[in-house]
DNA sequence: ATTGGTTGATTAAACGTTTAATTACTTATC
DNA sequence: GATAAGTAATTAAACGTTTAATCAACCAAT
């Protein structure tokens, strides 16, 4: 009753294994294998239900056709949402992934990335973690394939799919000009990561060809204690000497956060402050007001990822693409 | 620069690869190899960066420590919560997770078991689609290890994880009838589900119990067309006929769309109508009024899920456990 | 001096594939 | 009728482990 191998299959019609390998694998045609037996072969399978193993295919080969997904955060709506694309995406090409999750752990993403490649993965899929870098460079240096989604590392050569963050940011902070604020607040993740930094700079470069930019309208918060440091950097932004009257979230978790508790205060939103919202949330459809947001291409992102790596996966280039998509600012829907 | 294996270590050492394997699964004691040689293959190990080959291991020993878990939707963030509790539970217990999706696709599902059965997973943990019964039954006859959870099929013999949906389901009714209400209307969707079906019989169950039970009340949505049977079973509710005073959204995504459509007709949640909802939802912190709801412990429900399969799989008890988890009313947070 | 137990190591097969190399046969070519 | 070319199959090694079986050496006890 156990799982049929190859060799049953071989054994019962009395031909070889290397035969039926031939045919299941369709490399039959040019002159290998006689049409009858190709067809019995292929009809024998069939009715024994054979699958076959992918860990001797795996070992034999070292092609596994599995794809290593690492995201950072897999509770946060946006990454479950780019695991999905990612992973529809990679069905479609013929590929599986193992989805996993760093919770943005360094220490958890050196883990992982050893689990992945013991299990033989023939590519990454990453969302790297703040500190995460050597670990990317290993894989770089030993020419593994691999594609950065969402976040990026300026100095190493790897490809990457990321939104054009800098320009988003731009684009945020215009509306919000627009919308009449003169004294526009920041609130993003004191993370070094590049992405964060590429958002500030939209921001600030932004405010600065208008003479609005003002450092101290910059507040930082740890991602570890985002539920104190939101209430903090709200104050800050809210106190007598700043008196902000709009504020930029540069991601979701933020925007969730800082929202829920401008409500607490009973901020009058749109009349009193306007805010931008980087990313969406399901949220918005229940606030008082449409909540502006700058919309990713998740399901762009998680197809080109894919496509990007697969191409490297086959070898088929070995040229570093950076991917840059756009976003839109989404005023109401 | 290839991945070293235990016969590089064997020769570098002069030594057999038996004894490096031995040394390396820790079998050495009981008299089998040397101290000596035993640190000196622990610590070339380890100098040469060993990382054993974990397809050639599952090959030959039939074991991969590898857990299938199979969700229905992971851009639910109940379910995306619930992969990342069991993917918490199964790394402390030594196991890694393939996370995949189904997007309630029976055949999806069907092709996904085949998939990670051929990357040998050693047991599966599934929240089974609709019609997926007898691709379960199938794992069950073949005595494969498995857990079901969050969804269970009450005529098949295997462990599962869910909820008590049935008093769920009548606390929260009795919840509506303690805060006045008279005429209750349940949205739910129409699949056969176990647990929907239990959901279903909670509330009716209760309301039965003070007379005040009235089929034409419940409104089935088909979950393809949410968007639109939303909106008509909420019209229907709230008809002259009807008049519903409370409302129960047997699930999350019903929730989050029946709110919504209920703020959109200018409906005074709370004053005209109450409601309760099966599951959280993090929009809840921003609606004008407190969403009563029932709280699933989640984190609880992967680590029990973990659990049950660890000793499936570890072939400690052949026994089936029906595991039910009870839920709490959340009045206000 | 034979037997038997311990300790410490090796040998070799096995897991299920893939694939380069080989063989054997048939047919076409000059 | 010898050679080449095509067709159709097989053989056997290899991928990196694990493990049962075996062997070798030493020592103790009869």
């Amino acid at each position: 009753m156990n799982r049929v191998s190859i060799k049953d299959i071989a054994h019962e019609l009395g031909v070889s294994t290397a035969t039926i390998s031939l045919v299941l694998n369709g490399k039959d045609k040019d002159g290998r294998v006689g049409k009858e037996i190709a067809e019995k072969i292929r009809q024998k399978a069939r009715e024994m239900n054979y699958e076959p193993n992918n860990l001797a295919r795996g070992l034999r080969s070292g092609v596994s056709n599995t794809i290593g997904l690492i995201i950072a955060d897999i509770s946060n709506l946006f990454f479950a949402n780019l695991a999905f694309h990612i992973q529809e995406q990679a069905e479609k090409l013929g590929y599986s992934v193992i989805i996993t999750n760093t919770n943005e752990s360094d220490l958890k993403m050196e883990k992982i990335i050893n689990v992945l490649k013991n299990k033989s993965v023939d590519g990454f899929i990453i969302v790297p973690t703040e500190h995460g870098e050597p670990f990317i460079q290993n894989l770089v240096e030993r020419n593994f394939p691999l594609v950065l989604v969402d976040r990026y590392f300026p100095k190493l050569k790897v490809s990457s799919v990321t939104v054009d963050n800098y320009n988003a940011s731009k684009k945020a902070v215009r509306n919000l000009i627009e919308r009449g604020c003169k004294k526009i607040g920041l609130i993003i993740y004191n993370n070094g990561l590049q992405h964060m930094l590429d958002r500030k700079k939209g921001y600030i470069d932004e405010l600065e060809s208008c003479g609005l930019y003002n450092p101290s309208l910059i507040k930082k918060v740890n991602y570890s204690f985002l539920l104190n440091d939101i209430t903090i950097a709200i104050d800050g932004l809210l106190s007598i000497e700043n008196q902000v009257d709009g504020i930029f979230f540069a991601t979701n978790t933020l925007s969730m956060q800082g929202i829920k508790y401008l409500m607490n205060l009973n901020i009058k939103l749109h009349e009193e402050l306007k805010v931008v919202c980087f990313d969406k949330s399901d949220a918005f459809d229940f606030m008082p007001v449409h909540i502006p947001y700058i919309q990713q291409p998740i399901s762009e992102m998680g197809t080109d990822a894919v496509k990007l790596l697969v191409e490297q996966m086959k070898r088929q280039t070995n040229k570093i693409t950076i991917k840059e998509l756009q976003t839109s600012l989404i005023i109401s829907d």
